[in-house]
DNA sequence: TAATTCGATAATATTGGAAGTATGGAATCC
DNA sequence: GGATTCCATACTTCCAATATTATCGAATTA
């Protein structure tokens, strides 16, 4: 990944009403919610959450897909694992010494 | 973490030049580099470059040490693991199922 | 001297009203 | 029945106001 797509997925995650409609999304997996819905669930108009999921959209972060009516969000869990191995690709380049142990500390999440 | 905190050290890294003094100190750990040093790395006045700093301070990305008259920045891979955990709980509150693969992608970061 | 803080300016992001686009249901016309 | 029109819904785009962030010269502190 590119400095440039993680500043654009970095930047897409740092404003809270995105970062909760992110999060929202990941709990939705892998069904997704229509944008109206998420825009009730997070109380904010739906032309200020279309902007947002937009910015979202283009940092690779959520798909969208027209289902009649309506445009189903989901969370693009790759897009996130992509960001991740960015960030840890930071301390690793190279230097197992620092990454490994780090890695290690994370494993534990899943309980 | 809350989102609060893991907001403030998205946004520190969602910034071009904030990113590389971060990856730039990352390289350098354990010993850090001086804030003059920092600046005339990246090409940045070294007001500029104080503000920066600040903000990494503030979101828990870096730490500074007072050495004689020049000010040693430094990495804090602690603050990065919270971040990037943060990011994987997203998924695995109570998932295991999709974050296990994302974790076990992760794992080849390190080579 | 090395670095930070202050203050002013420029650039960028957020927000939401109003208008525009796409979809599909229901009434109307041949 | 098939095509057309009209309407409501679900979103998005456009645009302008407001707020936030980035940058750097000048003054300040350690």
């Amino acid at each position: 990944m590119e400095s440039e797509s993680a500043i654009l997925a970095l930047a897409a995650l740092a404003q809270p009403t995105r970062l909760e409609v992110f999060r929202l999304l990941v709990r939705h997996e892998p069904d997704g919610r229509p944008a109206g819905e998420i825009a009730e669930a997070v109380g904010v108009p739906a032309n200020t959450l279309s902007s947002h999921l937009a910015v979202l959209s283009r940092a690779g972060l959520v798909t969208a897909e027209r289902r009649s009516r309506s445009i189903i969000y989901r969370a693009d869990l790759e897009g996130l694992r992509t960001l991740v191995l960015f960030l840890l690709k930071d301390c690793c380049g190279g230097r197992a010494d620092i990454c490994a142990p780090l890695l290690a500390e994370l494993a534990p999440c899943c309980d």
